[in-house]
DNA sequence: GGTTTGTATTTTGTATACAAAATTAACTCG
DNA sequence: CGAGTTAATTTTGTATACAAAATACAAACC
């Protein structure tokens, strides 16, 4: 009986991460397209884990295939942004609600402290900081919820959002809106109350909703 | 310029569009180990394509990767179906809000033919045909939202749910309850009037709950 | 000059071959 | 007999090889 057996992640797995990776980060940048040769030796690996990780992510949605032509960096469009949005608040929406009743006391206390970093982020104009703080909060809160595919749910889309990089137009005026309403988040949890959670929590995304859109045209 | 192009799709698609099938029909239990010499011989291809397919439905959710042990049909749980069903509510009712406003009048009136379809297919007690005209009312709403990304959402959370096979355990009650639902949803979406629509369609994916699990204990 | 057509090259799609790990079966020793 | 160990077999993981399609390029033609 062998309870902790070390599994060697397939290569195939590997290589899948490393490419999420490279086009979260944008280093490859939408519309790329992706050289199977080139990529391998890249990686140093063979065609056969690099095609299979390929397939994954074009399940995922980063990648597009192309029969006979390859893969691209798959592109995120405003339309897509559009549809997104709404879809996020519903789901944040319903993650407050059940955050609100079933999050451990200790968690929210960890919120609260994050909550207080980004703050002084944003105080020091730390964007890149304020963001990764601001992702992680939202992140906690859902996955107050204890439901595990709202988290990956909500995860995946994010990760599109994210990606369309709209986020970086942000005004001072929206980004003072934006933490004034994480105090609002931050409190309804404290209080632990569901249906304003909820509330604030879809306002939110309509605020980021319009911050986004609004630097588009 | 050609704009009709004949693409033939890869087998990997192929092959995965099959498994697919064969895994949402029940041919392939959850629980089921896939080997790949045996499959590929039954649909008469190589082990790349397969073992790319496999991915795709991994990543997909339908299959669950063993490392160096192969791959397995994936066991909707009872917990999966808990935590689905919430987010799916969550998701039709915002689907419904959506398509009270943008469906095309058209599209409303087919949905009520489906509905009809649906109410004779209840009284002969045919549940098969009834089940299948009632996904496709649910399908046809959520398309109704114009919104591409939560259809594709809700289809593949729904997908799992159906996988469960639970819904076979309906009693009479809870079925008579599903229908009468299902006049006010069409009757919502007639009057075009998105916060009782969304109200129903929630309350009915609580019912739904209510009976799925109240089938198991 | 620009378009077309044919050829060379690259790149992807699929199959096979080899390596490593896991499962099964056989066997030893208590 | 039966637990444990080792050998044989199967099955998966990865690399390579071959086939087919797409792209790039050059020559011929209008």
């Amino acid at each position: 009986m062998n309870s902790s057996v070390i599994v060697r992640t397939p290569l195939h797995v590997q290589v899948a991460e490393r490419l999420r990776l490279l086009i979260e980060s944008g280093e490859l940048a939408p519309g790329t397209r992706l050289n199977e040769t080139e990529l391998c030796e890249d990686m140093g690996v063979s065609r056969t884990p690099l095609r299979e990780a390929v397939r994954s992510l074009a399940t995922e949605g980063l990648i597009e295939l192309q029969p006979n032509r390859g893969a691209i960096v798959s592109v995120v469009t405003e339309e897509d942004v559009t549809e997104i949005l709404p879809i996020m608040a519903s789901l944040e929406g319903l993650g407050g609600r059940l955050a609100a009743t079933h999050m451990e006391q200790a968690k929210i206390v960890q919120v609260r402290q994050i909550h207080e970093q980004m703050i002084s982020h944003y105080k020091n104009n730390e964007m890149e900081k304020y963001f990764e703080t601001n992702r992680l909060i939202h992140e906690l809160i859902s996955e107050g919820s204890g439901n595990q595919t709202l988290v990956d749910t909500l995860h995946s889309l994010s990760a599109k959002v994210h990606r369309a990089r709209f986020t970086s137009q942000m005004t001072r005026e929206s980004w003072a809106m934006a933490v004034s309403e994480h105090e609002q988040i931050i409190a309804a949890l404290e209080e632990r109350d569901p249906d304003r959670l909820e509330a604030i929590l879809i306002q939110h995304i309509e605020t980021k909703r319009a911050t986004i859109l609004g630097s588009i045209e």
